[in-house]
DNA sequence: TGTACATCAGTGAACGCGCGTTCACTGATGTAC
DNA sequence: TGTACATCAGTGAACGCGCGTTCACTGATGTAC
């Protein structure tokens, strides 16, 4: 079957346009996202600089485009390692998540950085990373709440409920349904933590003290599990 | 007592020291790490851009001054919070010291940033930030030790301890000294994640998920406490 | 008291650089009649 | 089959900008004899 034209030209502009994505990553993961530039990118791909304006509208959006790339690859690769674990095994799906961050993050210290680090000043992210953004969390709050129906249901203590107020009302009744509000914050706070033991060894705030960055790992995601309850 | 002239012109520079260190504070809160230039610095303070070498050496001599005098900053109010405790109030010590970091942290964002966000690139922290870096740490290290010595020491368990290993043997025994490798691995992860939480609140990826900073500050003071042991 | 000299803060022009973005254009390819 | 027209990727020059750093200099102030 004859390819029309215009497939053809469709499919060379995509191929194009992933090129662009693929130098502004390599320039991130070499020079960091300040480092990047337009003209740099166009170098690499072997265009003129003005050419790049017909598939990127500006370098912030370019900006925008790695940043939505990053949460997407950090996500993929937290879904992929905590899918191939035993549904029932809790804190096996908890570890290899937390992993997969950590080894994520070491492979991709300037993207890491891009999505955790300092906000890049002047830009403001836009709506359409908070759907990305959100993947990690995701796989988390998904064993959260398998171990909340597996376990004992939280006894609804007499009174009004002390944690109420301090989450979102939509997250507690979606992504944390079925997770009582003391543990739902538990969680967030772990959730912090856990990127907190990741950004620190990161961005060497560890030197001096870790020495063993990872069995240091190990045993705070065995302290982070237990925060949770996780059985095991 | 008549001064000399030398003690005036010393006094001159040290004072102009100050305003170009101080403007350069000033356009941190501002502009950024990034936006810093040598060139608006001496704007501001009223002299020639090549002036400003009498002063300083370079721009990245004058990101160490910035990134000293936030250690410096942030170590200071973290002391005088903890100072201003009963001494015997552990968690009383422990919460006035977290409270100091968030709210210098809030205060001071582009400022938090260049010390606990992504490493500026190209930009190698000299030793000499080490020492300032660590006055955090070691008051919080020094409430551990208060807490080691008034509770019950902890029973050495039969054969090889666990976690030894995981930490630097030098903060094992100085900082940390008598406290257990167990505890003290937990105590370098509570820090990691109380810096995780500011982090996280201060760079956005709160939003849409806590409601309430400032409660849900509270709450992680809590548990972070509990793991650590402190009584109350 | 006066003169020659040294010190030193500060100047302003310049070097050489890279940047994001715009714009009128070329030239190849495809389409309509 | 041939011709006029439309589309569109890509070019290259230009605009206007700010940057870090150097360097020969001015001019005031203090010092030595």
């Amino acid at each position: 079957m004859q390819e029309t034209a215009g497939a053809i030209r469709t499919r060379a502009r995509a191929a194009l346009r992933r090129a662009i994505l693929d130098a502004a990553l390599d320039q991130l993961a070499t020079t960091g996202a300040d480092g990047l530039s337009v003209r740099q990118v166009a170098r690499q791909v072997g265009l003129a600089s003005s050419a790049i304006y017909r598939y990127v509208p500006s370098r912030d959006a370019l900006l925008t485009e790695l940043i939505l790339a990053g949460y997407d690859q950090l996500g993929e690769a937290a879904e992929q390692a905590e899918a191939g674990c035993d549904r029932g095994d809790l804190r096996g799906r908890f570890a290899a998540t937390a992993r997969a961050v950590r080894s994520w993050g070491a492979a991709h210290p300037h993207h890491y950085a891009l999505l955790y680090g300092s906000p890049v000043p002047g830009y403001a992210a836009p709506e359409e990373t908070a759907g990305p953004a959100s993947r990690v969390p995701l796989v988390l709050s998904g064993i959260l709440r398998d171990a909340a129906v597996a376990g004992a249901p939280p006894p609804p203590r007499p009174g009004p409920e002390p944690d109420s107020g301090i989450l979102e009302p939509e997250v507690l009744t979606t992504v944390l349904a079925g997770v009582a509000p003391r543990a739902a914050t538990e969680a967030v706070l772990v959730w912090a933590s856990l990127f907190g033991v990741v950004s620190f060894e990161l961005f060497g705030h560890f030197v001096g003290s870790v020495a063993d960055a990872d069995r240091f790992f190990e045993a705070a995601l065995g302290s982070l599990m237990d925060r949770l309850a996780l059985p095991g």
